[in-house]
RNA sequence: GAGGCCAUGGUGAAGCGGUUAUCACAGCGCUCUGUGGCAGCGCGGUCACGGGUUCAAUUCCCGUUGGCCUCC
């Protein structure tokens, strides 16, 4: 038994739909921001807080955990959710993203979104040794010690079937947008040939799983070209996954044309989840082309590093005026951190280079954006949608 | 009182007869999108003051001021 996907309402002008997915581990209501933990940790903060600041679920990433502490601690500790005190739904990445991060992408200034003007020559015989593409897998060295591994697609899901996630992600390789057209297509291929071995593998080994309940998602790849993009959206989408991924670099603008193409595409009474994604704009956008989840390390990283949210934009707490202000984050904002401190105060703690700050940021920043989602979905089920995006994308940034 | 050492961004240090004067931290800003408790970028200096030698002085010499050490 795997996942129940409901859709409650769609909107009148647009792909966006309101909706949920029932797990055994509880709901989420769609939209929804997925909270990442990489390592079966959202940095900075405990189980309990990021519940009580309105999460849903979390998305750990299989191949830090096979890392440290290893699958076999993992599935010894009871599987992800027993481990990190985590009883809601949780996803976990399939490692298939980390052969880009790690490998073309590695100190090559190419991340999920980048302007069409940046300059990238693609040079596979160069590529960064941390990762290594071929038809059956990748090898990838460890972060941690330089050691290599082989990821396949079935050891892919093996090991996410020891985490026991709720949701799991096929085995697939995103490509770096500056990538050539041909090669772009030939990983795309490869990839909707692992999404076939990593649906066979899971359906044929799920009993065996940690959580036999979990169900996969199919990986949608084809970078930024229309024909590839649609073309791998017809393909895995007739694949039977009980939900889909959004995969790629992106562009601004593709949250719109290359999202908007492929869920025009999937099939509509499944789930799809944009990989990686986003910051607010991004996840109007998102949302709007038809995503009903995303995940994002953006809130807690740029947290970590003194930038909060704010109605008004995002703000850097480290700036001088900070300071001596005394008022709290966001006015409007009902999170711990904002109902107990201000802007002086966290300040303050990053300067000193306190853990709390990172604590505190990541309470607000991750409240922020998992409230916006929630306030879009109300905006959504009062037919009001439209209104509510054009008032917070307005004022959150008016001033750039 | 005598002798010695020293004076370079906010701090601590490098440097050398010709450098866009280097580094670390602090400061003022910026960047971060299937994680990166990072990292990177930009901005900030009349090289204590006065004089001399030299084509050229932050660099060598003299003096002044200030600091540290030793001796009486």
């Amino acid at each position: 038994m795997s996942l129940k996907f409901t859709i409650e309402k769609e909107l009148t002008n647009g792909r966006g739909r309101v909706g949920k997915i029932e797990t055994t581990h509880g709901v989420i209501n769609t939209p929804a921001f997925i909270v990442v933990g990489t390592k079966g940790t959202v940095k900075a903060l405990t189980s309990e807080q990021v519940f009580s600041l309105g999460t849903e679920a979390v998305l750990a990433n299989t191949y830090h955990l096979y890392l440290q502490p290893g699958e076999g601690i993992v599935r010894q500790a009871g599987g992800l959710h027993k481990m990190m005190n985590w009883s809601g739904p949780t996803f976990t990445d399939s490692g298939g993203f980390q052969a880009f991060s790690l490998g073309v992408a590695f100190n090559n200034k190419v991340g999920k979104i980048q302007e069409s003007s940046d300059g990238e020559v693609f040079t596979p015989a160069n590529l960064p040794n941390f990762a290594k593409v071929d038809e059956d897998g990748v090898i990838f060295k460890s972060i941690i010690d330089g050691s290599s591994h082989r990821f396949t697609p079935e050891r892919s899901i093996e090991i996410q079937q020891n985490i026991g996630a709720d949701i799991i992600f096929a085995f697939d390789e995103c490509t770096s947008p500056h990538a050539p057209y041909v090669y772009q297509k030939e990983a795309m291929e490869r990839t909707h040939r692992w999404a076939q071995r990593s649906l066979s593998y899971h359906r044929a080994n799920v009993k065996n799983s940690i959580n036999p309940t979990q169900s996969i998602f199919g990986i949608v790849q084809g970078g930024r070209h229309e024909d590839l993009r649609k073309e791998s959206a017809k393909i895995i989408g007739k694949m039977d996954f009980d939900g889909f991924g959004i995969g790629g670099s992106f562009d601004k603008e593709d949250i719109y044309t290359a999202v908007g193409w492929v869920n025009d595409i999937l099939p509509k009474q499944k789930p799809r989840h944009l990989l990686g994604i986003g910051e607010p704009a991004d996840i109007f956008g998102g949302i709007e082309s038809g995503v009903d989840t995303f995940d994002c390390v953006s809130p807690t990283r740029i947290a970590r590093n003194g930038g909060l949210y704010t109605r008004d934009g995002q703000i850097n707490i480290l700036n001088a005026k900070f300071k001596n202000d005394f008022e709290k984050i966001d006015a409007q904002c009902f999170c711990y951190t904002c109902s107990h401190y201000s802007h002086a105060y966290l300040s303050h703690l990053f300067r000193a280079k306190e853990i709390l700050g990172s604590t505190l940021a990541s309470i607000h920043n991750l409240y922020f954006i998992v409230n916006l989602v929630k306030e879009i979905r109300v905006s959504m089920l009062e037919g009001k949608f439209e209104e509510f995006r054009k008032s917070f994308l307005e004022r959150y940034y008016k001033n750039n």
